[in-house]
DNA sequence: AATCTGACGCTAGG
DNA sequence: CCTAGCGTCAG
């Protein structure tokens, strides 16, 4: 016990996973992460007198904690006294307030929340102060995260890398590592601070270090065997498809590549000849002939096999990725977690791996079944990804989604009192008035062509697409993408003085900024070839837009889980977050409760008075409920319900 | 003779 | 604009 008191009164606490093969989080990632074995805590008293020959100073200490389960068999009680002895010191680190360090702390984390996923509850590590030199490096260079942590030192570090190379122990190259950890995480700490990203990062950052390991430590139910019919009944189709795709094409061919399918469409049929009033597009990186959806569906009135194709890459996908991918990273388990990632999106984004939640199809797929049984009726099956993750007996998805914040960012960015305007109307649909106003027509004239048309033109305007692009999402040509993308910069002129704005900026300074203070520099908004300058620019404001978003969504996901942990009774927990959309699984009881408490939480950052942010725009908040991912359906909060916004 | 790697293409999401 | 992930193909 004297050891507990030890890691309490120790003025660092510096720390890193070892895993079973002996190497730590300071070591080269390997590709298959080897199991988790123990804990190595370095306490530091000492934080001046020692140096890099001798990094463990006399009053500094070294534990060792063990991290695996003990087989059930050999239990005696639910946890051994051990075990206690190791859950103890993870209360201490997490409740402690002076600095504990560690890189990668999210798996850290995890790692605790899923040992102890009996007696610790996720709430837990929602106060706690944990430092991550991982995340100040992304911090003050987005678009260059360190793929280790030997390259973060490497490029923060003073001094020249330690002297250890070979012939060291494996202890004291690990001891010096912790060290070196220490050192830096204050250097990378004084470096925020000068570059005015501090607040961003212990107020931000730090706190979603908590929020995703809480999220990745949740078991998500899947309904497996549902996923594996889907994925034979897919098998089937593509094969009848692949099978009509030859007999259209004349040939056999590799339907999934797409070299060979350039071949049959350019050079064997010729179909580009019989399109010359069309512009097909290019690939990017050789300016070949391109089959790209867009390619195909210019060219599905001359042939058959477009279609095909075009039907064909669809289930692939489905199959590929959503059934068979989703099954792979489930293993022998009936659930899955994801793994968010904090350091990978340059705008500030988080982002979502094995499987990428963030990128599960929104629509269902209808799937005709041909039978060959007497009767000639064709089955309709419909194949929804989302459906296949269920909440727990007696729990209920909830979404709540921010709607058009983008949108709203911008119209806050520019002022432009006309796209203002639309959002001082609550009860209207946005696109639908941005379609008029932009086409001079009155809003019931407004055919869902036009708002579809004016949806894409307003977000390839925030996304700084190109006329190329634009045309090719939208399907006319080059010379009309513009003309749209002009009007549409003509009618709200301050956007176009915010963009230029925006990069004016960035080229006197070299960096812009989002509406938190998040950064991002960009060199080449100087470069002397065109292209590249165009396309700082077009990332510069596109950073301010989507940085902004991404500031506003994770203060949303921090307050609501500061609320939820520090309320007795309130249970929900956050599944995923998909950009502008939180999902959380609630229990049943508690839905219109944390609905509203929901609502009003992300609808009050329109004013964050500590930080100086008060949009000129209201933000809307869309909140639904379902018994499946896959079935939601819109949940009406009356606004007297809503609480008081709470503290902070 | 398999396997791996990096470049490229396409598409799901926002 | 910025992601993850599935494919082919050449070396």
């Amino acid at each position: 016990m004297q050891m507990l008191e030890k890691a309490g009164k120790a003025k660092a606490l510096v720390l890193t996973l070892v895993y079973q093969d002996g190497t730590t989080q300071l070591d080269p990632e390997q590709k298959l992460g080897p199991p988790v074995c123990g804990l190595l805590a370095l306490m530091k008293n000492d934080l001046d007198c020692s140096t890099p020959e001798d990094p463990l100073g006399p009053n500094d200490s070294l534990v060792y904690l063990k991290l695996e389960h003990t087989p059930a068999w050999a239990q005696q009680h639910a946890h051994t006294s051990q075990e206690h002895f190791t859950r103890d010191v993870l209360l201490q680190v997490l409740s402690r307030s002076q600095p504990v360090v560690c890189y990668k702390a999210k798996d850290f984390l995890r790692t605790a929340l899923q040992f102890y996923r009996r007696d610790l509850s996720w709430k837990r590590v929602a106060g706690c102060l944990i430092q991550d030199p991982q995340v100040s490096g992304w911090l003050l260079d987005p678009a260059n995260p360190s793929s280790c942590y030997q390259d973060l030192l490497n490029k923060h570090s003073k001094r020249p890398p330690t002297t250890s190379a070979l012939g060291v122990k494996k202890v004291s190259r690990v001891i010096s590592g912790l060290c070196s950890l220490f050192w830096l995480n204050m250097e990378l700490c004084s470096k925020l601070q000068s570059q005015g990203l501090w607040e961003l990062y212990s107020d931000m950052e730090l706190s979603m270090i908590s929020v995703l390991a809480a999220m990745e430590s949740h078991r998500i139910h899947v309904d497996k065997d549902a996923l594996k019919r889907t994925s034979d009944l897919l098998g089937t189709k593509m094969k009848q498809l692949e099978q009509e795709a030859h007999r259209a094409a004349g040939q056999m061919f590799l339907v999934t590549s797409n070299t060979q399918l350039r071949t049959v469409l350019f050079e064997k049929l010729c179909l580009h000849e019989r399109c010359e009033n069309k512009k097909l597009p290019k690939t990017v990186n050789k300016q070949q002939q391109s089959t790209s959806e867009a390619a195909l569906l210019q060219l599905q009135d001359l042939h058959p096999l477009p279609k095909i194709i075009l039907e064909y890459r669809q289930v692939h996908k489905i199959k590929s990725t959503f059934v068979d991918g989703i099954l792979s990273c489930m293993m022998s388990k009936n659930y899955i977690s994801s793994t968010w990632c904090q350091t990978s999106v340059v705008t500030g984004r988080i982002s979502a791996k094995h499987p990428n939640f963030q990128a599960l199809p929104r629509q269902p797929l209808q799937i005709t079944k041909k039978q060959y049984i007497q009767g000639k009726e064709e089955e309709v099956v419909t194949v929804h990804p989302r459906a296949m993750f269920i909440p727990q007996e007696g729990w209920t998805f909830l979404a709540a989604d921010f709607c058009q914040v983008e949108l709203r960012l911008l119209a806050h960015l520019s002022a432009d009192p006309e796209l203002l305007r639309i959002f001082t109307h609550p009860q209207a649909d946005v696109f639908t008035m941005l379609a008029s106003q932009w086409k001079g027509v009155s809003e019931v004239e407004v055919t869902s062509e036009d708002r579809e048309h004016a949806k894409r033109v307003v977000y390839s305007v925030v996304y700084g697409a190109g006329r190329e692009r634009l045309s090719g999402i939208l399907g006319v040509s080059g010379e009309q993408a513009s003309r749209f993308q002009d009007s549409f910069l003509q009618t709200y002129r301050e956007v176009q003085a915010f963009i230029q704005r925006t990069v004016q900026k960035c080229h006197n300074q070299g960096y812009v900024l989002s509406i938190m203070g998040r950064r991002r520099t960009l060199p080449n908004i100087n470069s002397p070839n065109w292209g590249v300058r165009m396309q700082a620019a077009r990332q510069a404001v596109n950073f301010v837009v989507q940085g902004s978003a991404a500031d506003l969504c994770k203060t949303a996901m921090i307050r609501i889980f500061n609320l939820v942990s520090s309320s007795g009774s309130l249970s929900a927990r956050l599944i995923a977050q998909l950009h502008d959309e939180l999902l959380y699984e609630v229990e049943d009881s508690q839905v219109e409760r944390f609905a509203a408490l929901v609502k009003s939480t992300m609808e009050s950052l329109q004013h964050i008075d500590h930080l100086g942010v008060h949009l000129k725009v209201p933000l809307k908040v869309a909140v639904s409920s379902g018994k499946s991912w896959g079935s939601m359906s819109e949940l009406h909060i009356p606004p007297s319900l809503s609480p008081p916004s709470p503290l902070h």
